[in-house]
DNA sequence: TAAAAATACTCCATAGGTATTTTAT
DNA sequence: ATAAAATACCTATGGAGTATTTTTA
C-alpha cells in the first residue's frame, strides 16, 4: 500500500513545518503530501502533525515515528546509489536518483 | 513508485531460493512476486537474483542490496509496531500488522 | 516431460493533479 | 481578508490476480 516516497513528504513538512514549502521541495502539489500524510496517519491510527494553519508541528507520536521514516529513506537513498546503467542526464529535473521512491 | 511490500518478496525469495514458497508465506500469487520483483530490478538497472529454475539465488549485486532491503522493512516493521487503536481482530487472517506495507 | 518462473491480460486501489472549500490568523 | 491546508473530483499508474506460455533441469 503505502510507499517511500510519502516518507519523503513526512521528513520535508517535519522539517519545513509547512506543506506548501515542503510540497516544493518535493515537486508536488500540497494536496498530494496532504492527502498520503493523512492516509499514513489513518494506517497508524495517530496524527503525525499538529496542523495550526501555517505553523505545522510534529506530535509527540510523530517525533516517535521520525527515527524509523528516516531508516527507511536513508535506507532506500542507499539502494538506489547502488543503481547501474542509469544515463543521469536522461533523469527528469529535480527527480535525483529517487524516481523509483 | 515502489512500496515497501516488494522489499518483503526480496526478503522471502533469498531466504527461500523459490518464488512458489515466497509467494506463499507472503500471502501472494507467485506472478506477483515476479513482476513486481522484476520491475524493482528494472529500476535498479541490474538484476537481484539469478533464476534457474528451481535454484533461484542472489546475484553479487542481490547480495550487496540486502542490508538496505533489510533495513527499510525493520524500519517499516518498527512503525508499523506505534499503530495505536486498531483491533487486531478486524485483521484479515494471515495479515499481520502490516497491511500498510 | 514436469516443475517453476515469466508473460499476457484484466481489474481495482492508490498516487497524483486541478479546482474548490474550509479554517484559522 | 488572506494564506494555508483539507476536500472533492478526475485521471493515470501500479499492484495483484487468473490463465497461459516459456524455460530448464
Amino acid at each position: 500500500m503505502s510507499g517511500i516516497r510519502v516518507m519523503r513528504y513526512v521528513l520535508a513538512v517535519a522539517k519545513l513545518g509547512h506543506f506548501g514549502k515542503a510540497a516544493e521541495e518535493c515537486n508536488a502539489a500540497p494536496s498530494t503530501l496532504s492527502g498520503q500524510i493523512r492516509r499514513l496517519e489513518g494506517y497508524l491510527g495517530t496524527p503525525l502533525f499538529e496542523r495550526r494553519n501555517g505553523d505545522v508541528k510534529l506530535t509527540p507520536f510523530g517525533e516517535q515515528a521520525m527515527p524509523m521514516v528516516r531508516s527507511m529513506v536513508e535506507a532506500a537513498d542507499r539502494l538506489v546509489a547502488l543503481r547501474r546503467g542509469r544515463r543521469p542526464q536522461s533523469m527528469a529535473p529535480g527527480q535525483g536518483l529517487s524516481e523509483a521512491f
